[in-house]
DNA sequence: TACATAGTTGAACAACTGTTCATTTGTGTT
DNA sequence: AACACAAATGAACAGTTGTTCAACTATGTA
């Protein structure tokens, strides 16, 4: 038996165990909370916001965000890693793109819970 | 004019003109980031999975996740402040019940793109 | 080749977050 | 009233996160 870390015994067993099985696996969970853990910062969804319009390299976003080149940058390497947003360099810069069409829907969806 | 912090100028200065009216304002973009810092964490995902299927009560959550009630209620409250779920107390015992139907569609979303 | 520019990177720092622990509140039971 | 139990709470702690800063790589140009 698993080790027991709740400091209690369940009030409707018959609940808790219907429950259980349809609980998400542990791989599953975390890459839930890690998807939402990526879009939960404010520049990270401005900088998606944006690609969503328009692909843009570094520097553009670093103005259009009113921040700094290495600020922006650290923050794409989160969302190209989460497979977010691709990147391309053409000469001198390296451009930005949408990687994920769900992106879009989830924003939507969250702006209409916000809407409310 | 505003203090400037970017550390460059614009490469494409049409497409940051054209860009930046359609950014979110600042009260949305804020709204946004919180919703998802809210779903960001692998504890509040399994409460809101466990109760789109049944309202519950924290004992049995406790049990359900294996946490501590300490730990479960904490995380409840962070839901019902962003107003996710409801509580309701019944005798001895609180029941926390969806209190929004985006969180599930959302949920759906997520899980499509984590699909692929 | 030398230089300026675009972007990336890693360390450092402060700010924030989730769990634990001890305590408190409130309800039902004896 | 005294007690047991469910839940909430606040302080404390370790772990994580976002920005800054300085250094570095890579590309285009004089």
């Amino acid at each position: 038996m698993e080790d027991k870390r709740s400091d209690c015994e369940a009030i409707n067993i018959d609940i808790v165990n219907k429950v259980k099985p349809n609980m998400p696996e542990m791989r599953v969970l975390y890459e839930l909370s890690d998807f939402f853990k990526v879009m939960g910062d404010s520049t990270r969804i401005q900088l998606l916001w944006a690609l969503e319009e328009s692909e843009m390299c570094v520097g553009d976003l670093a103005v259009l965000l009113n921040m700094t080149k290495s600020a922006v940058s650290h923050q794409l390497k989160v969302l190209r890693v989460a497979k977010l947003v691709r990147s391309e360099k053409k000469g001198k810069n390296v451009y930005y793109a949408l990687d994920d069409h769900h992106v879009k829907s989830i924003l939507e969806k969250a702006l209409e819970h916000i809407g409310e």
